[in-house]
DNA sequence: GGTTGATATGCAATTTTATGCATATTAAAC
DNA sequence: GTTTAATATGCATAAAATTGCATATCAACC
């Protein structure tokens, strides 16, 4: 199961709560990896009870008490023999490309409105991206080799989102003419 | 469900059988919408039942016999509406970047060499890609509205491939650094 | 005569994901 | 004082996807 490795992934660099975890699977991690919370909660139980992964209960004023996990030895192992492991390229699913196959036999206006949406979607994202660049991956040369690693899935998440706002720039044009 | 609506949309064109259907999905519509052939059986089946498609049992000599499945006015009509309705942007899931995470702590090189797999296959699909569209959409200024789509969806296709081939590119090059 | 490969369809079980519901604390706003 | 928002965890069910079978015809090849 990946959701398990990409949980132990966010894991690797700190402890974390359940509720945590999914905030970082909203963004950061999540951008190539989602899930929700309750995803999030049941696959820390069941890797609890595998002894991936640790867990302590903490006590909190002014909030509910929370669970922190953490990755144990036999966690580590499990992720590098998956890391090493086969890694299956999972074949993209989009609805407004297969919308698009329709356009003609429904309203125009209506399918070039979703295009506009799905870029305005692009261009927050896009905006995150870049601000997480600028804070932290300035200079990707000089970081040590574990932080190229996240710079690069940093770069696949800008380049893959600047192309699909170029697409839908090209759609908008295309279509309105 | 997507999938009846990616059938669906795959029998816009010509009547088919599961099994061309499976094939279609292997290629084309498959591009953006992806489906084992258990899961395209089972889909039909479900959708003759629900009328919106009908089927014809056609004997085949050399053969085995095989089902052509139509869509009937009232699937065009669920169709559109499917169209019209909410899009949601589906979140990536790639494996291969939730390990580019954890470069560093397992081996460089089998990392790098899943890159150069995944830039092999992007290369081998976007030579696909090339020869659909040399083959068929050559001048979109003036396809009709309904090969618009298609051809704008081709496009996604086309630039997507080519962005995480630049990316593989980018990444073998910062990482032998 | 036997294997391989393309054609053709499907069931069953499991795993994964999605959706809806449920609960509880505390701070801040109105 | 009541609603809203953030924190915090989870169950139960339904839908969807994956995986492992299972069967059958016919052509081509060895």
């Amino acid at each position: 199961m990946s959701l398990s490795h990409a949980i132990m992934t966010a894991l690797l660099d700190e402890d974390l709560s359940g509720y945590e975890l999914a905030k970082r699977f909203d963004v950061s991690l999540g951008f190539f990896w989602s899930a929700s919370h309750q995803q999030i909660y049941k696959a820390l139980k069941q890797l609890h009870e595998s002894a991936l992964v640790s867990a302590k209960d903490i006590d909190q004023q002014g909030k509910p008490n929370k669970r922190i996990y953490a990755l144990t030895d036999s966690g580590r192992k499990d992720l590098d023999t998956w890391v090493l492991g086969e890694t299956r390229t999972k074949p993209a699913k989009d609805e407004l490309l297969v919308k698009m196959y329709n356009i003609g036999r429904s309203d125009l206006d209506q399918i070039v409105a979703k295009i506009e949406v799905r870029r305005g979607e692009h261009v927050l994202k896009l905006a995150l991206f870049r601000k997480i660049e600028s804070r932290q991956y300035l200079d990707p040369e000089n970081l040590p080799l574990r932080k190229k690693g996240v710079y690069l899935a940093l770069q696949a998440g800008i380049l893959q989102t600047e192309t699909s706002i170029r697409w839908c720039d090209d759609s908008l044009s295309l279509l309105k003419r």
